[in-house]
RNA sequence: GCCCUUGUAGCUCAGCGGUAGAGCACUCCCUUGGUAAGGGAGAGGUCUCGGGUUCAAGUCCCGACGAGGGCACCA
């Protein structure tokens, strides 16, 4: 005599066991009738699965995330079922949910083509129109066994052999195929409507790349074509926004075959960099760093030293002369800790910070490369605090200021922090350990911070923090880092002298704000979708004349706004003055002045905004006002999309 | 590095066995026009590179390199 309980608060008596769907009919037939699944004391069941004890229950329709997350699954099992069909030698690895939609890994003995994957496409629909019941059956993991053995799913058979013995297994029948999952899943296709297979790719069983690379369909899945039609738009809206594309746009920068992974600034993109350089320089400065510049090349012996010949050797770039080995600078951090040991330190001396806006070569597997976001030449605004155990908390705590500080100005305003703790494979005593996770702990604490612990995640050498922040459309980017590393300073002999006049080794923090500049500005190019604010544009106001009677007056006002140091550009070509604002709205221009003749006369300019508002006519203090204004507020707003 | 896709004019792309095409950009000419494209003419490509098949190859095949999407990696 199961009482079931329902979420506003009434209550139910069956007088025999009950299915998910007979409780879902009780309340009522429409909500039956787009009943997914239900959650019964907080776990998850199929409609058909009969509860014979009390419980509250939740019915699962399209309406909740656990909804879509269960159509998404059953698209999966979809795949398998036309795949199968299609295709019945292709072998069906997993198929999980993931953010936005689900994928499924497949062996077959070619490969998948684009025009395959429409076909999968079309039979699912054909599939999904027939509106069948997927049935589900609780089997003992022999029976499971027996069942994927005679269908020949060796992965699924190889999936099932690591479940433990007394754990349920469901299979899941969609006509003639069978899938196996922890469920629950859609009672009858009627209820998979919105999807699309999106793309195809390969992919390692279980992740590993020793093992066979598979074939991975991905899909995506929504509650009804609506929703599917503007995550459609949301991808599309994000291309478009892709840094490469407005990089060849505006004009940053390009790479080319001759240096795969490196980037040829343009001077537009060079500009935009240099502002991050000055902007972060002027931050470090005020904030008690010094500026240094470490060689490029350094002999392999100090790499050796380091630790990191030995772990990183084939990652790193070579070059030889007169019969040395010279590796092309991969972090730092050695070098640093180079100028560190010139001369004798005392306790008094510390913390010393060093920062360096350091070129590092890495080479990075070729198909990692990504645009800016993944580079083998890249900058970091890179610095390392050498302080006692004692001072980890307060260097924590300023860093974690200016990190704030320069992602605001960029209007990040979103921060995730994560502080990764000891690995298993470490160097440092317990002791250590235990006093830096504190010191990074408490020094988020004690800014009443919300931060995530990542159990295990520490680099070998220490504990670290990391900051990843998140950008207009919700991406989120790992971008500042601070690490405790008590194992570099003593490889490298870093030492002071302590109050007792005895030698010590210092403790390093490593920490970068923007992460690499490469990468910084890719995630800036999208966020702002190319309109930079002013502070960062490449040109800050472009003045363009009416006539060419107007030539000389924008060349004087443009040569009294570069003195003053503005970012200008003129535009006194032949044009009408409607297709020089098109060109240079489509350029992102934040600023435009029009000189024709009436304000040429009274020695004004009219003002345009990127977006197309009229900012008046005015005089040139004024000019130099509304520029101020804005490039004062730095990035703090973002500009929405035109 | 692995799998798939891909590489034609500065850019975006068409051509898919028979000695290269469009739009935009560019150059010149006309036009001096007031807030997102005025008109005309012209120039521009050993079709990424190296092999092969063929009477004939951007076009088919093989390889290299790059790029794109994933996977793996990321000090």
């Amino acid at each position: 005599m199961p009482k079931i309980t329902l979420p506003d608060g009434s209550q139910k008596i069956f007088n025999q066991p009950v299915t998910v769907m007979e409780i879902a009919e009780s309340i009522g037939p429409g909500l039956a009738k787009s009943t997914l699944a239900g959650n019964v004391n907080g776990v998850l069941l199929d409609t058909s699965i009969k509860v014979d004890y009390d419980a509250s229950i939740n019915i699962i329709t399209s309406k909740d995330k656990a909804g879509i997350d269960i159509i998404r699954h059953s698209f999966a099992h979809l795949i398998g079922h036309a795949v199968k069909q299609l295709y019945p030698e292709a072998k069906m690895a997993i198929g999980p949910v993931i953010e936005d939609g689900y994928y499924y890994d497949i062996e077959y003995n070619r490969s998948f083509t684009p025009e395959d994957l429409e076909k999968i496409q079309e039979r699912i629909e054909q599939l999904i129109k027939s509106d069948y019941d997927i049935i589900v059956e609780i089997v003992s993991k022999k029976k499971a066994t027996e069942t994927f053995k005679a269908r020949r799913e060796d992965y699924k058979v190889e999936i099932i052999n690591d479940i433990p013995e007394n754990e349920i297994i469901k299979l899941y029948h969609h006509q003639e195929y069978t899938d196996m999952c922890r469920g629950p899943h859609v009672p009858n296709t009627r209820h998979l409507r919105a999807f699309k297979l999106m793309k195809i790719s390969g992919a390692y069983w279980r992740g590993n790349s020793e093992n066979t690379m598979l074939q991975r369909i991905y899909g995506t899945a929504w509650a009804n074509s609506k929703d599917l039609k503007s995550y459609l738009n949301r991808v599309a809206e994000a291309e478009k926004r892709d840094h490469r594309k407005i990089a060849k746009k505006l004009s940053l920068f390009h790479t080319q075959e001759e240096s795969p992974g490196m980037v040829f600034w343009h001077p537009n993109g060079w500009s935009i960099y240099q502002v991050l350089e000055q902007y972060i320089r002027k931050i470090l400065s005020m904030n008690g760093y010094e500026e240094i510049k470490t060689p490029q090349a350094v002999d392999k012996s100090l790499w050796e030293k380091s630790g990191h010949w030995e772990k990183f050797k084939e990652d790193m770039f070579t070059t030889s002369s007169e019969n040395r080995v010279y590796a092309i600078k991969p972090m730092n951090c050695p070098c640093h800790v180079q100028i560190f040991n010139q001369g004798l330190k005392s306790y008094r001396d510390l913390p010393i910070r060093l920062a360096e806006f350091g070129s590092c070569h890495r080479n990075e597997p070729s198909g990692s490369l990504h645009g800016l976001m993944r580079v083998r030449n890249f900058t970091q605004d890179d610095a390392h605090i050498f302080c006692t155990e004692n001072q980890i908390q307060q260097e924590v705590s300023s860093f974690i200021d200016i990190v704030f500080k320069v992602y605001e100005s960029f209007g990040f305003n979103d921060i995730e922090i994560k502080l990764s703790t000891r690995p298993e494979n470490r160097v440092g005593s317990d002791e250590i350990w235990d006093k830096s996770e504190k010191s990074l702990a408490d020094a988020l604490t004690t800014k009443n911070l919300d931060w995530e612990v990542l159990p295990g995640e520490g680099a070998f050498y220490g504990p670290k923090i990391e900051f990843s922040l998140r950008d207009c459309l919700g991406r989120i980017w790992q971008c500042g880092t601070i690490q405790v590393d008590f194992s570099m300073p003593k490889r490298l002999d870093a030492s002071y002298i302590d109050e007792n006049g005895e030698r010590k080794v210092p403790v390093m923090l490593h920490r970068a704000i923007l992460g690499s500049f490469e990468r910084f500005i890719g995630i800036l190019i999208e966020h702002y979708a190319g309109n930079f604010p002013a502070w960062i544009a490449p040109t800050q106001v472009v003045i363009m004349g009416i006539t060419d009677r107007n030539s000389d007056a924008c060349q004087l006002l443009a040569s009294q706004l570069k003195k003053e140091g503005y970012r200008v550009q003129i535009d006194i070509r032949n044009e009408k003055i409607g297709f020089k604002i098109r060109e240079h709205t489509i350029q992102k221009i934040p600023f435009m002045a029009i000189i024709g003749d009436k304000e040429q006369h009274s020695q004004k300019v009219s003002l345009r905004s990127r977006e197309g508002k009229d900012l008046g006519i005015l005089n040139y203090s004024e000019l130099v006002s509304t520029l101020e204004k804005s490039i004062n507020n730095l990035g703090k707003q973002v500009s929405p999309q035109e």
